[in-house]
DNA sequence: CTTGATGCAAATGGTTTGCATGTTT
DNA sequence: AAACATGCAAACCATTTGCATCAAG
C-alpha cells in the first residue's frame, strides 16, 4: 500500500496540467517529499530551499505553493493562529493535537469514514476530509 | 433541550471568574446572542456594536473576544483565508463546507462522538472537538 | 483606591501584488 | 518568440501591543 510517490511523478503531474516545471517548483516539491509526514511552513520551506538555491525568493515559494495546491499535489493545513503549513497531498492523514502541550497523534485517513457516510446519506454531501485537526488533551496533560 | 442562554447568564459567568463586566463585553455578548448560529468577524461585531456605542474600539473587540474565549463563552472558528469568525460556545456545532460553492451544512455537536470514544480508548486522548470543518462537495456541485 | 480595561496609534507578521526581468516551452 | 515564472520592494490586512487614561470592583 505504500504508494511511493517520486519527485518525477509529481513533476509529471505538473507538466500534464500545462504548468511549467521550474527550479523553485522542483526544489519545493523535493523538500515536501523529504519532509515525509511533517508539515512545513512557507518560511520553513524557504530556509531549506535556500540551502540548495539561495536565489529563490519567499514570494516565489508562496506562489509555488498556490500552484501546487491548485494542481492538487499539496495540501494547505493548520490555519489556526500562526503560519499556514503544507504537506504533500499523497500524505493523507488527520491529527489530534493536545491543547496544553502540543503533542500530536496521527489519525488514519479513514478516521472520518462513518461521518462521511452519514453526510452522504443525509445530505448528499460528498465529504473529502483533508487534514482535519481535533483539539483536546493528551493522556499526560489530562491527568496533570 | 433548547438551553436558553440569556445575556445575564453570560455576564454572570464572567463575574464568577473574576473578569470584569464592561460596556464592551456586554455589547459584544449581546451581539453574539443576536447573531444566533451565524458567525461574526471582529469587524462585523464592531460595526454592530458601534450602532449602540461608537466609542468601542476595534482593538477592544479583539481583546474582548480573547477574554470571552478564555472564559469558554465564545468559540473562535477561523475559517480558511480571511478573518476569524466567532460565535457563542453554547452554540456548539461543526460544519461541512462545499469546496466549490461554499454552501454550509451544520453538523450537530455530537457528530464526532464515535471518534472521541476511539481516541479515548486507543490513546487516552480527551478530544474536545470545537467547530471542526469538513470539506467536500455539496449535492448540487457534485453532480454539476 | 487598586486593578484591570480601553482608546488610540503604531507595530507586527504572514501573505499578496505590481512591475521589470529572466526562464521555460 | 510567446507565455509564463521570478526577484524585489512595497502594499495589505487581520490582529496585537505600548502606553497614558479611564472605569469597575
Amino acid at each position: 500500500m505504500g504508494h511511493h510517490v517520486t519527485l518525477d511523478d509529481l513533476l509529471e503531474q505538473l507538466r500534464s496540467r500545462g504548468d511549467r516545471v521550474t527550479v523553485a517548483r522542483r526544489l519545493v516539491l523535493a523538500e515536501l517529499l523529504a519532509a515525509g509526514s511533517e508539515h512545513r511552513t512557507a518560511e520553513g520551506l524557504a530556509d531549506r530551499v535556500h540551502r540548495r538555491d539561495p536565489e529563490v525568493h519567499l514570494s516565489t515559494i508562496y506562489r509555488t505553493l498556490d500552484v501546487l495546491e491548485g494542481a492538487g499535489l499539496v495540501v494547505r493545513a493548520g490555519f489556526g493562529d500562526g503560519a499556514a503549513t503544507y504537506h504533500l497531498a499523497s500524505d493523507h492523514h488527520h491529527h489530534a493535537v493536545c491543547d496544553s502541550c502540543g503533542a500530536v497523534i496521527e489519525l488514519p485517513s479513514d478516521a472520518f469514514a462513518a461521518l462521511v457516510r452519514r453526510l452522504d446519506r443525509d445530505h448528499g454531501f460528498a465529504a473529502r476530509p483533508r487534514h482535519v485537526t481535533i483539539p483536546g488533551l493528551c493522556a499526560d496533560c489530562r491527568s496533570a
